[in-house]
RNA sequence: GGAGGAGUUCCCGAGUGGCCAAAGGGGGCAGACUGUAAAUCUGUUGUCAGUGACUUCGGUGGUUCGAAUCCACCCUCCUCCA
């Protein structure tokens, strides 16, 4: 099967501009592609995650990615998919968070001479001339057409910054530079991103005459056509400080049923066929294709050995058997106790379970806490020295957050 | 520049002088059911404290025994006109 066939057998592309040509620069090889990211925050997500595997996948094929780190569109913020107006970032804010994508991306991306490279729209979009702009590409486009894009059109109620307006020109001058100065002759993003790249392709074709060509892929959502990646709002990270890999792991152990095939066609490098042969399993059977996805993901991101010692902890808190070594654990000190005890409210809030004491008083008035296999029965329970400085205590929070204390 | 309208707890959205820590929904958390799933049902959802105290309704001042609610000024956003 080759690289295009292959993409859409796991349902990636959602949108290309020409199909016929695409298939055929991708499958020879030939093609020079872009995925930008704007560095909103100081880590990837797992929603960028796709972006990279996809990179990864294109690459094997013999064609080359550039990774463009939006230091400068950042500085702008996309209005696409958003009904608000994003935070305005500050520069050092930025260049910080450009810095931490890179590291990343290099765990994940071969780069190198003839392999994949990493550009910064900074280098080009902040020297700018604003006239020589807008007489230059600010003529190639029409506010008319600008306004009837998707991105732009939900915004019309509540409101576009002029300068978030500006963001698809801007993306756009980014495809039309690296044509000429890489030979980036592709470009992949999210679907939401369609019309931003539609304006690059736009442009390239009024300045040079010449067809550059765009793919979208495929958003992740699950079933109730929510965007994946996200647990309570927050992202799921791919920088293990901020998403542990065992949480990263748990993530994708605990998606639902109607989702967990899709997610392994779409994001693992199994072969297709071998998806095919998993598409069969239903019911509990799916548990299996959970823990495939789950395991298979953690190694993409944070190693063979991460993975191994989550699913070992997994197994071992839910399953029984396999050892506890690398659960979330805290390290209390003496300071953190009182009479050489520590009541059960205070440790809920000091191992960060809770927020507040409140909500760690309603946790365990609910019987939503255990330690030790045992229901804590009051909140006047607590816990003396000894008991901490043995084995330590395992804490379970609801039916799957675990903890372990020790001192 | 002119005329109107709006800003409420994580989000949406009621509330227009005391009965408001503030209806309702969403989301979150927990319990039951299960397969570490979904759906459903139940409880819970400002902070600290065992029935009380403290902080909250865009901001700052004011009126009042008492304000999310009234007044003044300011900030932000929206709609219409230019």
């Amino acid at each position: 099967m080759q690289i295009y066939e292959e993409l859409k057998a796991r349902g990636l592309i959602a949108q290309v501009t020409n199909e016929e040509e695409i298939r055929e620069m991708v499958n020879a090889g030939k093609a020079t592609f872009y995925i930008g990211f704007d560095c909103t925050a100081d880590s990837l997500t797992a929603g960028h995650f796709m972006a990279l595997t996809l990179m990864k996948r294109l690459q094997q094929a013999g064609n080359k990615p550039i990774a463009l780190i939006g230091g400068g569109t950042t500085m702008i913020g996309d209005p696409s998919g958003r009904t608000d107006m994003r935070k305005m970032l500050t520069r050092e804010d930025i260049e910080h968070n450009a810095a931490c994508f890179k590291r990343q991306m290099e765990n994940f991306i071969e780069f190198g001479p003839d392999k994949a490279i990493m550009l910064n729209n900074a280098d080009w979009l902040m020297g700018l001339n604003y006239i020589e702009l807008l007489r230059e590409v600010g003529a190639c486009f029409s506010v008319n057409n600008m306004l009837r894009a998707e991105c732009y059109k939900q915004r019309m109620e509540k409101g576009l910054s002029f300068l978030e307006f500006n963001y698809m020109i801007m993306q756009s001058y980014d495809f039309y530079y690296m044509f000429q100065h890489y030979g980036c002759n592709m470009q992949f993003g999210g679907d939401d991103q369609w019309s931003n790249m539609l304006g690059g392709t736009e442009l390239i074709r009024r300045k040079l005459g010449k067809d550059a060509h765009a793919m979208t892929i495929t958003l992740l959502t699950d079933s109730n056509g929510k965007k994946m990646g996200k647990t309570a709002g927050n992202a799921v990270w791919l920088d293990p400080n901020k998403t542990s890999p065992y949480d990263f792991y748990q993530y994708w152990r605990n998606v639902g049923d109607a989702d967990v095939m899709k997610c392994i066609r779409m994001l693992t490098f199994l072969p297709v066929e071998q998806i095919n042969e998993m598409d069969k399993w239903e019911g509990s059977e799916l548990n299996r294709a959970k823990e495939i996805l789950a395991y298979e993901l953690t190694k993409l991101v944070h190693g063979e050995e991460e993975a191994e010692k989550a699913q070992e902890s997994a197994k071992a808190l839910f399953g029984g058997g396999g050892r506890m070594e690398n659960v979330p654990s805290t390290t209390l000190t003496d300071a953190d106790l009182a009479d050489g005890k520590i009541d059960i409210l205070s440790l809920l809030v000091k191992t960060g379970l809770c927020p507040s004491r409140g909500e760690a008083r309603r946790l365990v008035q609910q019987g939503g806490v255990t330690v030790d296999e045992k229901k804590v029965a009051s909140i006047d329970e607590s816990y003396d020295k000894t008991r901490l400085t043995n084995d330590g205590l395992m804490i379970k929070k609801g039916k799957k957050v675990y903890h372990k204390v020790g001192m």
